[in-house]
DNA sequence: TGTACATCAGTGAACGCGCGTTCACTGATGTAC
DNA sequence: TGTACATCAGTGAACGCGCGTTCACTGATGTAC
């Protein structure tokens, strides 16, 4: 890579670091480019240089911010051995509390508010969203394919308005998930998900001693919900 | 009440209403003092005269959302018989849903990002915080003291760093509740609140058809697993 | 290796905008006697 | 009922600030021959 192409990278690296270290300091809301500009020391046009406008950066951030999350539940996941498929699923939303934790202003980017005025282009942050659920899917998909996944009850007979469809790559594969698959991971998420929101937003604090706990408990119980065991 | 009162009252409304407005248009992001006095037609520092500064209005619309939120969960209660406590859960978790979509931004206001540059005083904003809960907690302490109240399993002994512990006005009477409830009730509220909050901000579009469906599903699941029915 | 040109990074000045807040002031509404 | 005073609502002007974006320009880096 010629060397001015390399300078370019990392500019556009430090601008998004810029970014995260504004927002961390002052919410979602802060990011601005003139912040960003006197972080970098750099003439605030000089960003139009590397990000036609301000919502390109914010487009940028979330795109990268699920890419991040996606790739910290994968690795998480991988660290276990793979036909113990309710230890794997347990790892991912593990790592999907710490990083919502560790990563809060990006988590709020992707979750939270949407940001004032700014309308993402779906066609480039929904496939990065979908990266992030696919992982669990993924798993769901194996632990089905292995017959350990149980259907509880309720689902044997699903009705119409509660058929969700989704249908994902796969090594290029366009593959139709089963409607019962995508319930489960949907159950998981949404509950998961709240818990994450309340403790990252102190709702929890006076309750909850370890709130780290209370999220590994229901995770689990989440789990035996459908059959799968963690060991 | 003296004519000047009820005017100043009558203000004291339409600011908010106007703020309401605003940040239903342009997101929690969007309140300004400014664009307030635009829409009522007065000059900016006449505002001065009812809010000291922003962050006084932002703290009543938040405890006024949190009560409005609290007195829509507590009247679809109270349309049930009392000894259905099952139901009346039911309807409480309902009408919460209902309530976030319906005032979007208050719920924003209440559970979202925080606002920039605002910190709110704790003091006044947690007593209207517990007053949600509060609803579901009295149906729960009255389900347990009619022997309707089943503790799971996972529950019968409950570690150390899982004890949940709060007290809560009854009639000017503060009570310990027993982490048992306020633990069910945690489970109810982290689930809802994330059905609620991916719904509020589209990210579950694509996949659920019927996303009311879905959480009335999962809200009676939720309450067979503490021993609860509806009907 | 050297020259001529094209591409790119970055600057300083400027535009137009909205924001929260303070201040001195006017005029209307209420209160005490 | 009338008068004198205090309280309150609202105004216009001003302060100081930060924001995103555009523009004409300079100087450095890369490329073709």
């Amino acid at each position: 890579m010629p060397r001015r192409d390399k300078l370019r990278q990392e500019m556009l690296n430090d601008i998004k670091a810029a970014a995260r270290q504004q927002m961390a300091e002052g919410g979602t809301a802060a990011l601005s480019l003139s912040g960003i500009a006197r972080a970098l020391e750099v003439s605030q046009p000089a960003l139009y240089r590397y990000y036609p406008s301000r919502e390109a950066l914010v487009t940028a951030l979330i795109v990268e911010g699920y890419n991040n999350l996606a790739d910290a539940m994968a690795s998480a996941e991988r660290t276990v051995p793979q036909t113990n498929y309710g230890s794997r699923l347990l790892a991912a939303m593990l790592a999907n509390r710490v990083w919502a934790l560790e990563n809060a202003v990006d988590f709020q980017l992707l979750f939270g508010n949407p940001i004032p005025g700014y309308q993402g282009p779906e066609d480039i942050t929904t496939p990065a969203a979908q990266r992030v659920f696919s992982v669990v899917l993924n798993i769901l998909m194996e632990a089905l394919a292995a017959g350990m996944l149980k259907y509880p009850e309720e689902l044997r007979e699903m009705p119409d308005n509660l058929r969700v469809s989704m249908s994902m790559e796969n090594d290029g594969q366009p593959v139709q998930l089963p409607p019962e698959v995508v319930y489960i991971g949907l159950v998981g998420w949404t509950h998961t998900h709240g818990m994450i929101m309340l403790e990252l937003f102190n709702h929890t604090r006076a309750l909850l001693p370890d709130p780290g706990a209370f999220y590994l408990q229901e995770a689990k119980i989440l789990l035996t919900r459908f059959g799968l065991t963690t060991n």
